[in-house]
DNA sequence: TTATTTTCGTTAGATGCTGTAACTAGCATG
DNA sequence: CATGCTAGTTACAGCATCTAACGAAAATAA
């Protein structure tokens, strides 16, 4: 990595950046992406609200960027789980788990209520795939598991037709591709409403049922 | 429903509170619920600002009453979703699709991102026990399935003894509430990453999966 | 019918936000 | 040393929520 020219200008330039940044977390954390305010971090920072705009062009942008680090932070995340060979699924269930509670409001940046209008800038799908690449990795270790039934097998049909998603295992059987996807949608389907609180007043242990569920799938 | 007063004064302030409320999902189909601007709805309405702040007490108000409608909206259609004994859980899933593709922002208002420091006050929370009864009477009518394997045993051992989520519901058995929870976060986990755009660009007909994950659950 | 009270809408304004424009002080480079 | 770039400033436009004070209309009481 030979990023930093290292000018002492351009130093400075990136502490401040970092700076807000962090503080923008630390909004975020508290009262979610929605409150995130330019004005107030740039008064705890000590300056006056437009001399932000000087690094970051809008909050739109900031907000962009904290998205990026988001899925940067998981796909690191995945990566890191694990030898690269024989990664278990299991592993990365509690991984992107550990991930979610360490920080709720990071992962409801990546996969919490979008914005309507907004459309990820490029390099972020590509973090995307990353992401799934890891998945498929891991999935690919653990093997096919036993021949689908029922609508499962209609679903590998088509996956052996449709998998743009999956241009980086060319190797991958259908059944594969499925059980990667479908860990994937159950895994989020767990952590939002754990994270939501739709679990609190139901006297839920989420790890119990987060486990339950992962070992219903990995076991099959 | 022995509702209304009736009174001329009380019909024209029902009235308006309809009209904005209808305005406010207006705006929020169109740009999300962070959006939802209490000046633009009156602006639209032909007055002006505060006006409106004699019908909605503020803006935080206006949004939790939009939340406890949309939760309404969703138990209602469980409700109406096939016979009162004889529903099968699979017509529940199709119609808890439909209700969301219908109004994704409807969806994200019940299951998306929370705001960190917002309750739900209990009527609200009334409504989502009646929503996940509805899903118990379902699960109850097709029984508790095959014997439980590996941690899916575990959870329904922790299951026979943390139930208030289930009180009315006192002769199910743990199997059934399992089945139930994971139904229902499965769904959930398909349809938030469907309708946040996640499987955009993956080639993925999301109409498929979903049926396969149905299958899946309601055949064992 | 007349008088009183309640309700609905208005305008003015406090406060906070995003973002632009114009200007100044300091630093780096020629 | 002179020039230009950069990081900060203040001023301001525009929009938001929401409060306060006031006038008009409607419902109610005498």
């Amino acid at each position: 990595m030979t990023g930093s020219p290292a000018t002492p200008r351009e130093r400075y330039r990136q502490q401040v950046r970092a700076e807000v940044k962090e503080r923008a977390w630390g909004q975020i954390a508290e009262a979610g992406a929605s409150a995130l305010s330019l004005n107030a971090i740039a008064r705890q920072m000590g300056m006056s609200g437009p001399a932000l705009y000087r690094y970051f062009a809008s909050r739109d942008e900031l907000i962009t960027e904290l998205i990026r680090d988001a899925y940067r932070s998981l796909a690191d995340t995945f990566r890191d789980t694990g030898s690269p060979e024989g990664t278990h699924p299991a592993a990365l269930a509690q991984a992107l788990r550990r991930w979610a509670l360490d920080d709720p409001q990071r992962y409801f940046l990546v996969y919490g209520t979008p914005v309507p209008g907004y459309h990820a800038p490029q390099d972020i799908t590509g973090i995307a795939s990353e992401i799934m690449s890891t998945l498929l990795d891991a999935w690919m270790a653990a093997g096919p598991g036993e021949a689908p039934a029922g609508a499962a097998g209609a679903l590998d049909e088509y996956l052996a037709d449709h998998r743009p998603w999956a241009t980086g295992h060319p190797a991958a059987p259908p059944a594969v591709l499925r059980r990667a996807l479908t860990f994937w949608s159950r895994l989020h389907g767990m952590l939002s409403l754990e994270l939501a609180g739709h679990f609190t007043g139901m006297e839920l242990d989420p790890e119990l049922f987060f486990a339950a569920e992962v070992d219903a799938l990995s076991a099959r």
